[in-house]
DNA sequence: TGGGCGAAGTTATACGAATAACCCACCAAA
DNA sequence: TTTGGTGGGTTATTCGTATAACTTCGCCCA
């Protein structure tokens, strides 16, 4: 910057002054121009680390995730965290702990050292779970998970109403006996399974219909699990007409025992997923309708928490997951 | 760190040299434990950006990616990335660009403001690409693709090599009639497709097998085309015993025909893709054998490469794709 | 008796930018 | 003539750290 200010034969609080124009037209046109000219022919570029020395803050947000990037599907939580950082010309800082707690201690030190403006907390699946204390600190928010705690915000999938949406889909299509093979709930807790099934059992009871235990499975949410419950429901005495599968991959399984039993989709039975795995949903035959797991809004959302000062108030912001219609739902063949 | 010094009884910089202790026993044990102590207890943490402002350059790698981590699979490069930066104290700053050109030009300005010690460029998949000119200043490599102006070092997968380990794999096996049903090559130019295509044919000419057009096909990767074009390579007269499936996608197609034409794999025909799509490849049944993109291997050398300074001298680093045995090789059925 | 030396610290400065406080010339109004 | 205001700058200081250069003290040896 004193080059600059050399250069265009100004002092270097004058280059700074106009550089920043936060004083209106303190300065002379000509002046104004000398300047520019000095910084286009230099190729200056101002040093952000002298800046955030004077004003205490970096431009920068921490991202710290036990494998989200390497996680298939939640690293879209990184693109909106990034894309709505950078709105404020913000970067992102990330680090994928991979569960390692040292490394993660480690990293997040280094992260304070760079006084960076917040730190996202997130996770790869959605569960309860166990922040750092040295996230007290500064503005900090958890992500796709919810602080065991209770102390810090988080930003999560609205479970209980996708489960709804899912299960009342089936039924506005007029299906009665729904099907639903979820994740286990009990021993694992995972808020994904306990939501879902929640929904499910909401939009049943609201239709006045009986919980039927003779349709619900769970399983471990893989497409193994998936055929084979699939396969126990459609061979039984009175199969349901429609199947509501707590992930896609367990849909996919579904889709397997229904085309050995040669049944069609959605002709003999209607399918309806969540998750909306891109590798996955569109290029089942027919494609899957799902629900799909916001993502890109949830990463957004909590940098917006993080930009207006994220206090630690234990707030838990659930994000609605759209409908993802394809072909995999109809109406009941008959109804009986 | 003034304070610390108030709070230990000496000055400012014997902290510092305490801290850094590149001065051997320069200063008394006693001193040394007084400084620790007061750090510790008055919770000091180094501020990183006035040592950045003395040492000129930052503990932080730039990583610009078009939509690395959105992409479900190649996001484990920047985990590799990560890893590797980590283990020499630096983190990752990290910019998605989803091919915004304008973003990726203010990201990388913002990054150089930021003193990175290096720049990887990374790309979603295998090719040729403009790197931005700014690059030029500091040590910068092109990650999962190349520089098409040839300046930049790059790190990619070594798509000939996996072409001919694919094929060899199915050679061996004793197949003699092996189809390969791959990405279009001319129009895309992509070096995945040309490559994965040179192996194969390099592998039939070492095993003194001429190249047949009729077991040949070209689609779009996709698991339609994968269908399609198995369909036609095994409804023709003198069928293939194997196919080698340039991507897991097309192989999925593959199993679709398989189990439409009622054959069984791999008694019937014997497969194998590319990609090791982890959503993918291991759910198939019978699990998929196939060739894995060693994206967090590469992640690591690209960071390597930064780290010992990465210089423009146009180098293109192949690594090579292990392949992945599952269970859909076996011998051909009869030799005939 | 004084010079040399090593141990144990301290002082002073630089890194690059932002900004409060000051300065100066010039003009208008009293 | 004095006072005051204003446009157009400049000077000096601050942020937190690293380190070269210097100081001080005690001890040993010629």
């Amino acid at each position: 910057m004193h080059d600059v200010a050399a250069a265009a034969g100004v002092s270097q609080a004058t280059v700074s002054l106009v550089l920043n124009s936060a004083s209106g037209s303190r300065f002379s046109e000509e002046t104004r121009k000398r300047v520019r000219d000095a910084v286009n022919r230099l190729g200056y570029r101002t040093n952000a680390h002298a800046k955030v020395l004077r004003e205490g803050v970096a431009g920068m947000i921490g991202f710290i995730g036990d494998s989200v990037a390497s996680s298939p599907f939640a690293g879209a939580i990184i693109e909106g965290a990034q894309q709505r950082a950078w709105e404020d010309g913000l970067l992102l800082l990330t680090v994928n702990t991979g569960g390692d707690k040292e490394l993660e201690t480690a990293s997040l030190d280094t992260m304070l050292s760079y006084k960076v403006a917040g730190v996202v907390y997130g996770a790869m699946y959605h569960r309860m779970l166990e922040v750092p204390e040295a996230l007290a600190g500064i503005p900090s928010v958890v992500l796709n998970s919810q602080d065991r705690a209770g102390r810090l915000p988080s930003v999560a999938p609205d479970e209980v109403r996708g489960g709804y949406v899912a299960t009342r889909r089936l039924l506005e299509a007029g299906h009665s006996r729904v099907g639903l093979i979820n994740i286990e709930t009990l021993e694992s807790g995972l808020p994904g399974a306990v939501g879902r099934y929640e929904g499910y059992t909401r939009a049943l009871e609201e239709a006045g219909l009986a919980l039927n235990p003779a349709v619900i499975r769970f399983g471990a949410g893989n497409e193994e699990d998936g055929y084979r419950y699939a396969m126990e429901l459609m061979t039984a005495a009175k199969p349901p007409t429609a199947i509501f599968c707590a992930n896609d991959r367990t849909a996919w399984g579904a889709y397997q025992a229904a085309s050995e039993l040669r049944l069609s989709i959605p002709g003999d039975v209607s399918i309806v997923g969540f998750d909306n795995q891109v590798t996955l949903a569109p290029h089942l035959r027919p494609g899957l309708t799902t629900l799909e797991l916001p993502f890109v809004a949830m990463g957004r959302r909590a940098v917006d928490l993080i930009l207006q000062g994220a206090e630690p108030d234990g707030r838990v912001e659930l994000m609605e997951c759209p409908l993802i219609e394809r072909n995999s739902v109809t109406h009941p063949k008959e109804m009986p």
